[in-house]
DNA sequence: TTGACTATATATCAATCCGATATATAGACC
DNA sequence: GGTCTATATATCGGATTGATATATAGTCAA
């Protein structure tokens, strides 16, 4: 899935501008699983547009930058339903906090420790977004799934890592005491 | 993190050559939070060679072409060092199938159920592996805390994917009948 | 009132990386 | 002989990131 999938996604649940679709994609449900910069958005809004995909209008605004918010066209529907019905590709995770746990020979425990309390305050700065955005929208059916997951896969994480983080104090705390 | 620190990576786990660690990417425990491709190893792999960080090696084999086999030098190790102590960007995280799922309202039921299975024998497939990398190597610190994380993380996903796709065969059941 | 900072908003571009393709060797299987 | 799979390296167009530039305007403190 390429950039302009996501912006006719974005743009099929209300109308935006490409700074909108990059808080959306921030900060919105679609921030835990999809991401994509201001170099991709843009170039891509404005292919859409001379397509016929979407259709633009600019809009001033005081105290603020003009805006050009653009609005998904018929044309941009069908092919959003095109790509959606497609079988997804597989999910790709990063983690390069993973990597420093694999690699973790090379390190002092202290610098482990502290990788760990960096990853437990991300981790509980999505789920804390998961719960806003249950909160602040109305909940349809593919939101509700998508927040679930979410919850599900990030709870079971910060649970892990907590008790990974306990017995490595643990164990620093033995070591000290010896 | 570049190409460039995870060949230093898992090269300082033992020799190998590019091909080798495309597997490692694929295969082993790497797999689980890393990707990376042919396109970018190949280079990666030539570039720390030249500049002194990796040695090379040919090696001939009977029935199989031959072979560049790469050694981590000292240079090599004291630059892994210095990247892994670094404090690790966020994990990134690309779903097109959650993608699907949250826009669901534009495609049908069975297409979902596609989908769901899709991910279930994805994850199922993870976890797999992770079970196998468990049994055939020697377990270090690292690998068990990788592998105890990714079977967290993918074993409450299982569950999640289980309960949401039981109740979607039931609401279809129910549809059905009337 | 000047400077620093934050937020809004669009745009561009070098560096990086992916995905596909090309090339070559050789065993397996029909 | 043809097809398939596995091993092995290499290249390259195109997509994407991350950083940077530009501009407007509000806040807040020195």
């Amino acid at each position: 899935m390429n950039v302009r999938t996501l912006c006719l996604g974005i743009l099929s649940t209300g109308d935006a501008s490409g700074y909108e679709i990059k808080k959306d994609i921030e900060e919105g449900l679609f921030s835990n699983f999809i991401d994509a910069s201001y170099g991709s958005i843009y170039p891509a809004l404005t292919q859409l547009a001379i397509e016929g995909l979407l259709t633009v209008r600019a809009e001033t605004q005081t105290g603020k930058p003009d805006k050009k918010v653009y609005t998904i066209a018929e044309a941009g529907q069908r092919a959003l339903a095109g790509s959606i019905a497609v079988v997804p590709h597989k999910d790709k995770y990063k983690s390069e906090f993973l990597f420093q746990m694999l690699l973790q020979q090379y390190i002092t425990p202290d610098v482990i420790l502290v990788a760990i309390d960096k990853q437990l305050s991300d981790l509980r700065a999505d789920l804390a977004r998961i719960a806003e955005c249950r909160s602040c929208q109305q909940p349809h059916a593919g939101a509700v799934f998508v927040a679930d997951y979410g919850d599900a896969v990030l709870t079971a994480a910060v649970s892990c890592l907590e008790h990974k983080r306990q017995g490595l104090v643990q164990e620093l705390a033995r070591r000290a005491a010896e």
